[in-house]
DNA sequence: TGTACATCAGTGAACGCGCGTTCACTGATGTAC
DNA sequence: TGTACATCAGTGAACGCGCGTTCACTGATGTAC
């Protein structure tokens, strides 16, 4: 059942592709039982290959770990920038877009976000790839809102506290989505979309009615 | 060493207490060790006790760290209280200071809120008093928010949205912090109780500068 | 094209570990008389 | 106040488990000639 060139049924790793298949599998472990499920022996199991395996690809547990939370900061950073595209020019659509990409890849990935932002690894330091691809991350809402502040549309506060403020309203509602504390009053399920978006919304504009030359404004109402 | 009123020294438990001594044993070894690092036998033997005597007070594991938790939000729900008190008739500045105070016992209790807000807990409705405890701690900021919205102060939409506004910026950044993602550039440690402040006030001003009359104001700076 | 050889990805068995949980017990405490 | 008894909190041993990691191996792959 194997050529030169042909590979033996369902295994197409052998030089190369293990690590791949690997990391694919341990993805879909934790999607479907969580990140503190994860077991490299299950995992081995899963893709019908030995249990030692894993240690042709990775020095230890972590290692995949760290490697899983980096895939995952690189698919965020992709969709926050997917999100914005279309907005290029409008600063406050592009953080709003982005921040509702934020929210939904959260959603989507609930367990996904654990590995990336929970405590499972604890040596950050010895993946210096996984840090690079958070600060990515990062560094598109960064600079979000420096382009924001540079057209006047985002208030000319220190840039990291702005940035800061919109990362947190959003990481805090992907969190709280995540960790199962929102949840439907009624039947129907929650649009998680659109409430992204009007929480969002509220950042932009604020909590606070605005008393103008001493008078209130009437509130406004979207 | 004990007479008929009298305990062994070290031994304040036998009828009642050793239920006590569990949690808060419990609560410092994660303090310093982390959630995920608890054993019941290790917390047996911090304590001196034979590792089989938990089952007397709990059925399980989880129901220990779902004790935890649920102090774990009685103790942010008086810390938010306490720091919204001074400031009653002002809605705003009641507001801001629940939020500071939400990121402090974030920020004093990292491992806590992972507890709290982790995936440690799988079956959150066999406790019924966890889900009580969690639902007064946002209680105290969804009564903060109707007072603001009775008084005119905060915006008048939906009052789960705002509130939930406010929850996800507060939440979202004591998740940053306790997940070591905020870190200090330079060498001075960061005083993480103005930069919540700071933070929150933006929420509460928002993000974007208003234009008035067709006209840009000044950017505020504060 | 064919052969000899080097490489190294994947194997299977074993190590050692600490864990959660159960069980029949024992001995300290509280209570009825 | 003193004694007999019931209760039940804490014990120590044992069960069974799956895990991460290591190791000497073997066999598939790629390459030099």
């Amino acid at each position: 059942m194997k050529t030169k060139t042909g590979r033996p049924a369902g295994r197409d790793y052998h030089h190369g592709n293990l690590k791949n298949v690997l990391i694919e599998a341990a993805i879909s472990q934790i999607a479907t039982h969580g990140a503190r499920a994860l077991s490299l022996r299950e995992l081995s199991r899963s893709i019908g290959v030995s249990h030692a395996s894993t240690y042709r690809h990775f020095p230890n547990k972590e290692s995949v770990l760290a490697t899983i939370a980096e895939q995952g900061f690189e698919k965020l950073t992709r969709a926050m920038e997917a999100a914005a595209r279309p907005h290029a020019g409008d600063a406050l659509a592009m953080l709003q877009a982005t921040g509702v990409a934020y929210v939904e890849f959260g959603v989507s990935y609930p367990h996904h976000l654990q590995v990336m932002f929970g405590d499972l690894i604890t040596h950050h330091d010895d993946y210096p790839e996984l840090v690079e691809a958070s600060k990515k991350a990062y560094e598109v809402l960064v600079s979000v809102v420096r382009e924001g502040q540079r057209t006047g549309r985002i208030r000319a506060q220190d840039e990291r506290l702005v940035t800061l403020a919109a990362w947190s309203q959003v990481h805090g509602l992907a969190m709280l989505i995540a960790s199962g504390q929102i949840r439907a009053e009624g039947a129907e399920p929650i649009e998680y979309k659109s409430l992204a978006a009007s929480v969002i919304a509220l950042l932009r504009d604020g909590l606070s009615v605005k008393e103008i030359g001493g008078k209130k404004r009437t509130p406004i109402r979207r």
